[in-house]
This record gives C-alpha cells, structure tokens and sequence, in this order.
DNA sequence: CATCGAACGTACCAATCGGTCTGTTTCCGG
DNA sequence: CCGGAAACAGACCGATTGGTACGTTCGATG
C-alpha cells in the first residue's frame, strides 16, 4: 500500500488549507506549501498535476468534511429528538460546539475564499463549490419546512427564506470573526439566530442545552 | 490643475476595483490593471508609489464610499421619521435599494475580499478594514439602542446583538449572492431581517413602502 | 517663448512563479 | 533477492511578476 504516499498527500493538502486560508489561492505559492508541508516539488507534481488540480481536491476534501459534519449533527439530533424544531435547535447547537471548541482554527469558510477568487478557477471548481453551498440551503430548506408542517409561525415566513438566513448569518460571521478577530462571533450568531426562532414559532427560551 | 492626472487616478482605481472583485487582491497583477485602465505602467507608478499603496488607496476609497452612503441614508431616515425604529426600517430599505438598483454590479464586499486574503497586508490596511467593519457595527449598536430605549423587545436581546446580526447577514448573503448568482440574495436577506424585527418589536408588518 | 515639474510612455530588470525533466530511492509482489 | 512501479528529490526553464530607469510630453507660470 502507498502508505507514505498517501501521508505527504495529507501534508501538502493540510498545508494548502492552512496558507490558503492565510493569503487566499492565487497568494499562496505551491513553493510556500512545499516549505510548510515538508515535501519537494517532485513529490507535489507527483500527486497533483498542477496548481488548479489542487484546487479541486482542496475544495472536493471541504465538501467532504463538511457533508461528514452535516450528516453527524442531523443524525445524531434526529436520534435524540421527534419534533423537528428540537432536532433543528440541536443541531444548530452541534453546529456551534464543532465551530468553537475543537480547536482546529478553521478560521474563515474555504468557499467564501474561492468565491472572493472566482476568476481564478476553472468551471469545476466553481460548479463545486455553488453546489455545496446549494446542498447546505436544501438541507436547511426541508429541516424548516418540517418545522413549518408542524408549527404554525408567528408571521409568515417561507422554509426558503429562513434557510438562507442561517447559511448567510454563518457566512457574514466567518467574516467578521476574521476580521476582527472575535473567535466565537459565528457561534454567538447562531445562537442568536436560534434565540429568533424561538420567537418565530413561539417556543420557551430553552436557555442551554447538552 | 492636475486634471488629467487625477482622471487616470481614477481610470486605475476603477479597473483595480473591478479586478480584485473578480479576481482577488493577489490574483489581480498591475498588468491587468494598466490593460483595462488603458494607461502605462509609468503612469501607474506615478500615481500609486507600489501594489501595497494601491491597496491602502482602495481600501480607503471603500471606506470613504460607505461611510458617505450610511450618512446619506441615516441622514434621510432620521429626517423622514421620528421613531429610532421607523428610522431604522428606512436605512434598511435605502440599504436596500442602494445594492440592488443603481447598476455597477459591486458584486461583493472589498472588506471580506481583503479579510480573506489577511497575510497580503500590511498592518495599515488591515487596521482600516477591521475599523470600517467595527465602525459599521458601532452605528447599528447606537441605532438599536435608541431602538431598545423606546421599544420593549419581546425576548431579550441586545443592541450588540442586533448589530452583529445584521452586518453578518449582509456580509454572508454578498458572498451567497456571488456564489450562486442569485443577484438579489442581499436585499432579500436585509428585507427577512426587517421582519424580524418586525416580530421582536411587535410592530404591524407594514408591508412595502417609498 | 522659456522653463519647470507633473504626468506620463517604454524598455528593461531581478525575483518569483507554475511547471518539467531527469534521475534516485523506496516499497512490495513474485 | 529481483524487478518494476510508485514516490520522491532537486536542478532547471520560460513566463510572469512587481518594480525601476530614463526619456518624453504637456500645461501652467513668469
């Protein structure tokens, strides 16, 4: 087995995540990943290649991550609840413990990297990365649509409209966490966003939870 | 007077703007630049004393642009209405309308352009983006504090709160908007939010208006 | 009209970029 | 223990990069 192989592989891709997320795509050189990962450039070309390649499979590991957290939360808030706003409240809570405490500082969205750098990608890449934050929406979109099905909200919102909410509020506040530096502020949204579903659909506050 | 000199200031302005919105700061090279500007690479160094100066000046441009569109929109909200809350309402439709009207497609924000690009700047520029974005929320802190001050919420909440919730919603709907190319994510986004505090304020829906 | 500096235009430069080439090492099945 | 493929290492390359040097044009002022 390509055990070796398939450990620099890691190293380079772990690499370009981090100095991506430093200076951006097109700001990372593949020499500065090949200083930070330990690996000459024979080794990069021998696993990518070529720069755009990376950017695939840098954005395609993203997308797996992030299905695989997904997935996770929603399964596990499923098992644990029926109503469908409990599972949703658990799962915006699951959210918010993955994105504080487990503290690989995935400081920023790797999308929201590619989406400010569009030009640079091919329509893979683009296609990629529209798609997943498509994915997210949906998700969101028929979670709240069961809520909707079953409790009657305060005033008239669509699953759509509340979907794109939570994804936009996460976004913008990867945003500003970076930007000045508050390192819960994605966390902090959440809640507060939770705190105005409660509102919408006229729930106790609930205040914290396990 | 320098008026010849001053109109290919903007010229390369305007191109770097256009550029680094499409293509990232970095992704962006003076070349590029002086091609859609039309001028030379003399005149381009005349003007900007390096590609770190250049973005110091962007940057600035931004900021001097936003704090003129805030002042202009609080100025006739708070001369239309005498209620924090009406008022606040009106700057949020003139927000509104700014980013979905008047065509230049300002396909994004430069701020979250420049923030994920972080390890390009110098600490200058850095430090204007983290004090407009600092700034924009300070005046959402005091308008909803004349708000609160007024207005009983339903649940409780704080003027940070508000603040931090609506510049993560635009922030995070610019980069959706951009993502998917929905062109109207950010006036959608902004109007759900006004809902909302229609529900937190308990106030009629108060459906369209001019 | 002379002059001087602002406002260019353009050839050029060293450094860096993504990428290639030609080996060498490492690993693993037979 | 052998052979071949996978997994490197690192010198090298042309193109592009940000930046400079230096000459020219232009517009106001005396």
């Amino acid at each position: 087995m390509s055990r070796k192989g398939e450990q620099s592989r890691e190293h380079i891709l772990g690499a370009a995540r981090e100095l991506v997320m430093e200076k951006g795509f097109a700001g990372t050189a593949i020499d500065d990943i090949l200083r930070r990962a330990g690996v000459s450039k024979g080794a990069f070309f021998h696993h990518f290649g070529s720069k755009a390649e990376l950017a695939r499979e840098l954005v395609r590991w993203h997308a797996g991550q992030d299905i695989e957290m997904f997935r996770t939360l929603a399964a596990r808030a499923e098992a644990t609840h029926d109503d469908p706003y409990d599972q949703l409240l658990m799962f915006l809570q699951g959210f918010e413990a993955y994105i504080s405490n487990p503290e690989q500082p995935s400081r920023g969205c790797m999308y929201a990297v590619y989406t400010y750098e569009n030009a640079q990608f091919d329509e893979q890449v683009r296609g990629i990365v529209s798609e997943v934050l498509r994915e997210w929406t949906a998700i969101y979109i028929r979670k709240f649509q069961e809520v909707l099905d079953v409790h009657p909200p305060r005033m008239e919102v669509s699953a759509r409209q509340l979907a794109e909410m939570i994804v936009s509020i996460i976004e913008g506040a990867l945003v500003l966490q970076r930007a000045y530096g508050k390192p819960d502020m994605t966390a902090r949204q959440s809640r507060h966003f939770r705190d105005y579903l409660a509102l919408l659909f006229d729930k106790p506050a609930q205040a914290s939870a396990a």
